[in-house]
DNA sequence: CATTTAATTGTAACGCGTAACATATAATTA
DNA sequence: TAATTATATGTTACGCGTTACAATTAAATG
């Protein structure tokens, strides 16, 4: 089976290696200068190949940025760990940290648009499970508080999953049909909240 | 103030012709071939006028765009009415109406795209209150609806608000974030059942 | 060395959204 | 008619995502 003759392909390491140059490249760019500097054109002059490669490497521009996720999700989380230090009980921590969530896509439209509103993302799927298990990892925080303010039992699982897809809609509402004048966080969250609690 | 000399300008009525023929066009294009196939030059060779016209026009493309929700949101709707004329009770509508909403962006991730996902409509706004009002009266649905479910006086609004935008945000989940083990719509219906009925 | 195979490169192209700008047309008054 | 003003046009351009393709380079073998 093995070819013995000709240049050998790349090993797993070089390959993975420079799909995280790329990736790493590519966040520098979407921090120094927003989601419109980071083009593929631009990308590849900063990374030192061609845009060639880069589809050779990438099936496409959001494979690329879907790397960028697991960034900005971490940095939603510590924000809102950050403001879950000053409470201790545990609904006003689940409280808090849904403000907090809802809170970091509203001051960050940028960053929503990044994760939740590419086009296409519902065409790729070749690697995405890899970095979904990351991405999986950041709501488990969510997990916990929603387990914490629960009695055991309680399907955690669901409640959480719920109360997630509930939170993402608060903010693609409040990003994106911004006429509309829709009830304030405050009001939101406690119907959340409602819906958790027993 | 009146000009009483060189061509006068276009009255109202010829201005919004030529907008709605441009938008009705749109939909044509958008309905026969799909989302990508709606492009300026294209819509501006079958409308009968140059590019550049149209942004004499319209801001932007997603200026045009925006005049097709009221054609998706109005397809969705007939979609709710029909699958509610077998329905009687009231929890059992709000129930059918809630699934019937999310299966039809489910199985439309084109309109969804559309609607919800233009990525650039926060910058939007000088005629989108206009649109805005008929875009809320395909809502009006399910206002009667959490009515209908509800006693009298319980801020049927702001929860019709809240189960509106969690709705979006299941859809959003379901069309974006395929990975994700989400909860069958079934259950999160039961989720905003139990938040809507005291 | 030459050969073979993998990988990368450069270039061109397509159509896209959008803008600038000079030119042309249309519709009105004097 | 001429003058004036509003609107529409064509052209050109920029950078974009993406693809095709021929040419080149890199790394292994014999």
């Amino acid at each position: 089976m093995k070819r013995a003759v000709g240049r050998p392909p790349r090993s797993e390491d070089e390959i993975s290696e420079f799909r995280e140059t790329v990736a790493s490249r590519a966040l520098e760019i979407y921090k120094a200068e927003g989601f419109d500097a980071v083009s593929m054109r631009r990308l590849a002059k900063d990374v030192g190949c061609s845009a060639t490669t880069l589809y050779a490497h990438f099936e496409s521009k959001t494979g690329i940025l879907m790397h960028l996720w697991g960034h900005i999700l971490e940095e939603m989380s510590e924000e809102i760990l950050a403001e879950l230090e000053q409470v201790s009980e545990p609904v006003a921590r689940l409280k808090t940290a849904i403000e907090s969530f809802i809170g970091y896509w509203v001051d960050h439209p940028d960053h929503f648009r990044l994760v939740f509103m590419s086009n296409d993302v519902g065409r790729l799927d070749v690697d995405s499970f890899l970095d979904m298990t990351k991405t999986q990892a950041h709501f488990a925080l969510f997990r916990n508080l929603v387990a914490a303010s629960l009695g055991k039992g309680e399907n955690v699982g669901a409640k959480t999953d719920v109360l997630v897809a509930n939170m993402i809609g608060a903010a693609l509402c409040y990003n994106t049909i911004k006429n509309y004048p829709w009830p304030s966080p405050s009001v939101m969250i406690s119907h959340y909240i409602d819906g958790v609690i027993p």
